[in-house]
RNA sequence: GCCGGGGUGGCGGAACUGGUCAGACGCGGCCGGCUUAAAACCGGCUGUCCUUCGGGACAUCUGGGUUCGACUCCCAGCCCCGGCACCA
């Protein structure tokens, strides 16, 4: 008679979870102490950290991936002997927690503490093994005292400071952006066109690293070499000569930047950008003035991009500017194609061989002059601007230079600048300064102080944090909340103890995240933002885990503030994170998850229907961890099929006991080589979701024989290596099973290393190809001797049939894999 | 335009340094078992075409090439994704 299944005898992930969970609380498992004074940081400890997440809701699957896979390496390095710092914070300043304050109407406080909760408790759900006495949350005075300390080590450095600027706008969020935040003339947050103002705002100056920045990516291993690419593209150095024009008539200074000193010979106009600060002094009183202030005006109403999207246009200043090169004056425009923000914000134009100049002078009947030919080539006629570059294109119409290469005439020309001291070799760069300060209040505050008497004044040391002042009017309002919080914005000066107003704009969040992963490794610390031997001990971080959006923003910003502590010689590396990988996006229906499109699945939902464990093995399993994936509803079931599968089978092989039959054979084998394509994929190959499919392979295996009685010795030993493996998948109903089995405690035992005897195979399958096509297989010891597999291989009738008359030429052997026969 | 990453069944993907029918594993589909029945579960099949059922031919974006042997290397092209871009 069959027995009704008891209650225990049921797989009820909802039960033995929140049991594992209350047990690693109680038990504190996962928490790393401090290392002694002194240890070196060489050897079996290592840094895993993983982004932290935005506490502007809930966590979604693209967390749950992310934790996930973190968290999977976490228990492998663990389990291998390692000690492994595995910490966990909020990013909770910032425009993300402010903005879903303001949805929900609420203070961000409480809105972002309600956020955090649930978020930690989701975290919890998930049964991720963090080490919670690390935890930091950026919006807390504990925290921000050493964001603003550190803000104030970089401005005695020179590395902070004020200036007036043309600056990015947000008018939906009435705040600055740094250029980074804006996407295609649109803010990265709301999607608005932003808008440009001149402001004296708070900047980094990330410029000063830019070559460090690029020549130290030499330093990153395994970083992906997109994110690489999406740096290099964003610093955007560019080589090339500084010359000197001057303004014919008057001797004034029109220092240009080109890429292309070698054309100096074609420049046959000047152009200047619309916001240059000559242009008035160079039209004033001239009958040119009132044309050419029109055209600044008209541009200055064009937005952005418009402004990018129109045909060129410009207006002639009726004055001259001298080439230093051959003394010509050519005719000095104002163009809008000409950027403020870029090189000098003016340029030499060089028609002939740039098409933009091309356009221009198309359009003004300007002059086009051939400097440049193909190599055996001569000046031909106008056909467009000749812009292709290859080394040995040759200058023509060029003096005495006429005759080098283009690249000779590159070198040549400039060092003839310099000599004369009209120009030098440099080098331009895309990047520009951090705008970091916000007019919002959700933030870290600017430690300073502005007197009349005495300028912009540090607070003290002593006296941080400044402390964010309760306000009840938050809302963004283009000037920062702060300013009206007059009790707290009023203050004495720190240095003259006259009356002082305190800065009222706040800081980017980037500023909150550029150095938490520093903090974590001394999170506690009340007396310093950290200890430098601990960090030093800790860090760089050896993998760092998060998503490709952050690939300019936060990680450059990351490594920009690493060098620059460095240099403070607070931090003893340079580069934040060794290793890097990026995940890809989740996405459901063809599209990214989101509240708007109604695609969302929940973890939540997903962990009540089907268990943490089988949501942590699906998310792992539906593909390659760095592409793109697409959730499927079914896909879950493969998994929690799995775990269901396992579980009975663990009961099972419980309810039997000991057993007498032989706990060897080729089960056990086929469980060695699962042990090492698991630990090969994970530690050599940073690839997650193959052990998974070897790990159904397995179980399937054991499935095909478990009711065979010789074999449960076999049986036995497989299905202890199958919860051995996949404890960091499905930590709860491995710990579970283990326990039922008679185990201690799992997630502290050793990883499994494989038995090499059992991994290679005494039998082997040997392919045998007739000219490269396989016709037929052979079972042979392995290691067996080339021309004893030739023999065999010519003997088999297969091969005869497909061999024909006549003695083969050649044959290949790949000792225990193949024999190619050729005919 | 410049830089980077890709293109494999109905779908997600595997094949790691060129070497065992390319397609593991999962999803989906088909068939069978169990069941009064259904679900669950268990087992089998599932690239295309031909077949005398032994097997054979074709097949990893396209076209060439190297090689005894190519998803893997080389050349040319097409397509998709990402970054940068009036950047001088």
């Amino acid at each position: 008679m069959e027995m009704e299944p008891t209650d225990t005898d049921r797989y009820d992930p909802e039960a033995i979870e929140a049991k594992w969970q209350a047990v690693w609380a109680a038990e504190g498992s996962f928490t790393v102490p401090n290392p002694e004074p002194g240890a070196a940081s060489e050897g079996r400890s290592t840094y895993v950290l993983e982004m932290l997440p935005y506490p502007s809701g809930e966590l979604h699957m693209g967390h749950v991936f992310n934790y996930t896979l973190g968290d999977v390496f976490t228990h492998v390095r663990r389990r291998q002997g390692y000690t492994v710092l595995r910490p966990m914070g909020y990013d909770a300043f910032g425009l993300n927690s402010e903005n879903a304050a303001i949805k929900e109407g609420g203070h961000p406080r409480d809105i972002t503490n309600r956020n955090i909760e649930a978020i930690r408790r989701q975290m919890k759900r998930m049964g991720w093994a963090i080490d919670w006495s690390r935890e930091v949350s950026t919006a807390e005075p504990e925290y921000y005292r050493w964001t603003q300390w550190l803000f104030l080590r970089f401005y005695e450095r020179g590395l902070s400071y004020r200036r007036e600027a043309p600056v990015k706008w947000c008018p939906k969020d009435q705040t600055v952006l740094a250029n980074e935040q804006v996407i295609d003339g649109r803010c990265e947050r709301c999607g608005t066109e932003v808008e440009s103002k001149s402001l004296t705002q708070w900047f980094f100056k990330i410029t000063e690293y830019a070559d460090q920045l690029l020549d130290e990516m030499e330093a990153l291993e395994s970083w992906p070499e997109r994110v690489l690419t999406m740096q290099r593209n964003w610093i955007g150095r560019s080589e090339g000569a500084r010359v000197i024009f001057t303004v014919d008539g008057s001797g004034e200074e029109l220092p240009v930047f080109t890429t292309r000193p070698d054309t100096l010979f074609g420049a046959t106009f000047f152009a200047l950008a619309p916001e240059h600060p000559l242009i008035s002094q160079l039209t004033a009183g001239t009958e040119h003035e009132q044309a050419v202030a029109d055209y600044v005006r008209h541009t200055a109403a064009r937005s952005t991009v418009e402004r990018e999207t129109k045909e060129k246009d410009g207006v002639f200043t009726g004055r001259y500017a001298v080439n230093p090169v051959n003394g010509e004056a050519i005719p000095i425009w104002v163009a809008d194609y000409v950027l403020m923000e870029y090189g000098t914000g003016a340029i030499m134009a060089v028609p002939a061989h740039d098409e933009r100049d091309h356009q221009f002078a198309e359009r003004y009947g300007l002059e086009i002059r051939q400097v440049v030919a193909p190599a055996g080539g001569s000046a031909s006629a106008d056909a467009g601007a000749f812009v292709a570059h290859t080394d040995d294109e040759v200058l023509v119409n060029s003096g005495e230079f006429t005759g080098l290469t283009a690249p000779e005439g590159k070198r040549a020309i400039t060092a003839w600048l310099d000599e004369r001291s009209v120009g030098e070799a440099t080098i331009g760069y895309r990047l520009r300064d951090w705008l970091l300060s916000r007019q919002r209040y959700w933030g870290c505050p600017i430690p300073v102080v502005h007197c009349d008497a005495c300028g912009v004044v540090p607070v003290p040391d002593d006296q941080l944090p400044v402390l964010l002042p309760e306000i009840d009017d938050y809302l963004p309002k283009g000037r920062s909340p702060l300013a009206s919080a007059e009790e707290w914005v009023a203050v004495a000066c720190p240095s003259c103890g006259g009356e002082g107003r305190r800065e009222t704009d706040t800081m980017d969040t980037f500023v909150d995240s550029s150095w938490y992963f520093l903090r974590y490794a001394d999170a506690r610390n009340d007396d310093a933002a950290w200890d430098q031997q601990i960090v030093d001990f800790w860090l760089p971080v050896k993998q760092y885990i998060g998503g490709i959006e952050h690939a300019v923003l936060h990680l450059m910003y990351a490594r920009f503030f690493t060098k620059a502590l460095n240099d403070m010689e607070l931090l003893g590396f340079r580069e934040p994170f060794s290793r890097l990988f990026t995940q890809g996006m989740i996405y459901r229906h063809g599209a990214k998850m989101s509240k708007s499109k109604g695609n969302v699945v929940s973890p939540d939902e997903a962990v009540e229907r089907y268990g943490a464990d089988a949501l942590r093995l699906y998310i792992l399993y539906m593909g390659p961890a760095e592409q793109d994936k697409e959730w499927s509803d079914a896909g879950i079931e493969g998994t929690a099929r799995l775990v269901d599968r396992v579980w009975r089978l663990t009961l099972e092989v419980a309810a039997r006991g000991e057993v007498d039959a032989p706990a060897d054979g080729e089960l056990v084998r086929a469980a060695h080589r699962t042990i090492d394509r698991v630990s090969d994929d994970i530690l050599r190959r940073f690839q997650f979701h193959t052990p998974i499919a070897a790990l159904f392979e397995l179980v399937n295996e054991i499935y095909r024989v478990k009711d065979d009685p010789s074999r449960a010795g076999e049986v036995r030993v497989a299905t202890e290596t199958v919860l051995s493996l996949i404890q960091p998948y499905a930590p709860h109903v491995a710990e579970e099973l283990w326990e039922r089995l008679g185990g201690g405690r799992l997630w502290e035992t050793a990883w499994p290393v494989a038995d090499p005897a059992l991994v290679a195979s005494d039998v082997v399958e040997i392919a045998v190809q007739v000219n490269g096509k396989l016709r037929d297989r052979l079972q042979v010891p392995a290691g067996m001797a080339e021309d004893e597999l030739i023999a065999l291989a010519l003997g088999s009738e297969r091969v005869q049939a497909h061999l024909g008359e006549g003695s083969p030429r050649r044959t290949i052997v790949v000792p225990d894999r193949l024999v190619n026969v050729v005919a």
